[in-house]
DNA sequence: CTGAAAGCGCTTACAG
DNA sequence: CTGAAAGCGCTTACAG
């Protein structure tokens, strides 16, 4: 582990016999003009004592942290592990490392001050509560949200995701469409619900009704089931998200309908997971990975309270699998 | 944003009239004998110009990040959430904050020396190469796995969970057992097996076999379609890990055999998705919150070259869902 | 009870 | 081509 008392700058000064500044120099590889006998002198002596610049130093002398945070609520859903993917190889490329956290087991205030202490050179924020944000002296942006009186955020385009996912619907020859929501705060089951709803218009003599959900797979089953239960007629889903979908799916298997043969589902996000259910799910691919890299370029780029709404509308498009088929 | 001109301790210094000595005395709310007046003067104006420490600034002077690291292959892993989640649960009990990593999109060695640069105080390492932690300055400390020549870790009781799964197929009259492996160089499978074929060799009569895998869903499917094509008698089958199960799953359809009914499944660990599948997936449950936290707890209590070699080894047991019931 | 000083490990003008 | 100085924002003995 060699913890043993770290290799400093003045370490590898004092063994190459020059000042810790024409180290310093030359190790960042800056503009030094140095005799080739001197610079290699100390590179020689850096490797040979293991020297390893210390971040910390570096950030505190020039107010970058070399690091970006990420904040999500929770790991266990594929969507995040996709953004967060993004956002990685996005920080790579300029050098930084990307830490994600969800701030599970803190209190959330104290925790947004540890955050926001100099660590990080800028937040992405994916979750959590928007009150604490306005408080951040850290740049930061919201990723797949938009947030009332927040003026920096990211999203994807999700009515045209849920247009596809309708119009897919309608090749297919449904008419009476069912679209399960997201809960009473999520933004991304508006737009999608928009979406959805003027795909619907679009066509004559198709309908749009919309079915409460929460974003969970329990909230689409019992969404579903109860609606046939009570006598609706539909014979197309879309599901306002994954977990949505793969309940949806389970709902119309309470309750007698055969998927695809009397009724299609499509589930807005794709991931590993729509694979592995039966029927294989149909989705519609949403850009996350390009979100989460743009999140990170954002922040690089723009002037700390720069304001930003953008859209990443690309790659969206339909995954074709088994759940969904001709109207019967 | 007021990302203008952070708030210093010489600013509140200033303000409040006193030296910045005795501002950081009271703010950190250490020993201090203070005139309950100028304690007031001070916090109240440290609340005025809403002061913020600079965490940046604190590491470098004390020498302690008041971080953890968390390195793992990638975020599209459940098993890697739950840890995840007992890690940073842990660490806020310590006051510290949890930055989970992957290092996608970085060249391995430079990716490391990012890590190990003063930024975190130690370094839990569920995924990644080895090679490179022998250099590490930071403690560190493998979580859920072993590697030769490494002295410092935490796993599972991965014997115990494959003898759980061993008992429960035994007692349902299974006799014709087989378990799906995982990769070569996992050292969680070759004591899944062990623990596996102990339980089997338990039972007179029984038969053990190990069927190739890969800890993936397709590889989990081949390898019970291969089996059975090729005519093996089998019954009950324990797969490595969850994808692995999922494939299993899938492989029986392939062949014809239906699930419960003329063969079991019983995955290795536990997660949401094992009742999202059809039939829902009977597994063993891992303490990988436990594992998380303990490996937090570890990297703050132990020295930091002091080795460890633990075994986390409860709560394990049986989730009964639909694919385990008795032999046809 | 409070202040002045030193120093954590760097980087960046500024001299020479 | 190289060195000496200042300073990033803190904390911690040490004085008084």
């Amino acid at each position: 582990m060699g913890a043993t008392s770290r290799v400093t700058l003045a370490d590898v000064a004092r063994a190459a016999g020059v000042d810790v500044s024409l180290v310093s120099r030359v190790l960042r590889g800056h503009d030094v003009k140095v005799l080739d006998e001197t610079r290699q002198r100390i590179v020689d002596q850096a490797r040979e004592l293991g020297y390893r610049p210390n971040a910390i130093a570096r950030s505190l002398r020039s107010s970058k942290a070399g690091a970006f945070g990420l904040v999500i609520p929770n790991f266990s859903n594929p969507v995040y592990a996709q953004i967060i993917a993004g956002a990685e190889s996005a920080a790579a490329r300029n050098g930084s490392v990307m830490m994600t956290t969800s701030g599970e087991g803190w209190d959330r205030a104290e925790w947004y001050a540890a955050l926001d202490s100099g660590r990080v050179d800028g937040l992405l924020v994916a979750g959590g509560s928007p009150v604490e944000l306005r408080n951040l002296r850290v740049p930061y942006l919201l990723v797949n949200r938009s947030e009332p009186g927040i003026d920096r955020f990211v999203v994807l385009d999700d009515e045209k995701a849920a247009g596809e996912a309708v119009r897919h619907l309608l090749e297919l020859g449904h008419r009476d469409l069912a679209f399960v929501g997201g809960p009473e705060d999520a933004d991304t089951a508006r737009r999608r619900w928009a979406g959805f709803e003027a795909a619907v218009a679009a066509q004559p003599g198709a309908t749009a009704v919309q079915l409460p959900g929460d974003y969970t797979a329990a909230g689409g089953r019992a969404a579903v089931a109860d609606a046939v239960r009570r006598g609706l007629r539909v014979t197309g889903v879309v599901a306002g998200n994954l977990p949505s979908g793969i309940g949806v799916l389970e709902g119309l298997r309470d309750v007698g309908v055969p998927v695809p043969h009397e009724a299609s589902v499509v589930a807005i996000h794709d991931a590993e997971i729509a694979e592995y259910v039966l029927p294989r799910l149909t989705t519609v691919r949403m850009p996350l990975r390009e979100l989460g890299a743009r999140g990170i370029e954002l922040l690089t780029t723009l002037a700390p309270d720069e304001p930003v709404a953008e859209v990443v509308a690309d790659p969206i498009g339909l995954v074709l699998r088994d759940s969904t088929g001709p109207v019967a």
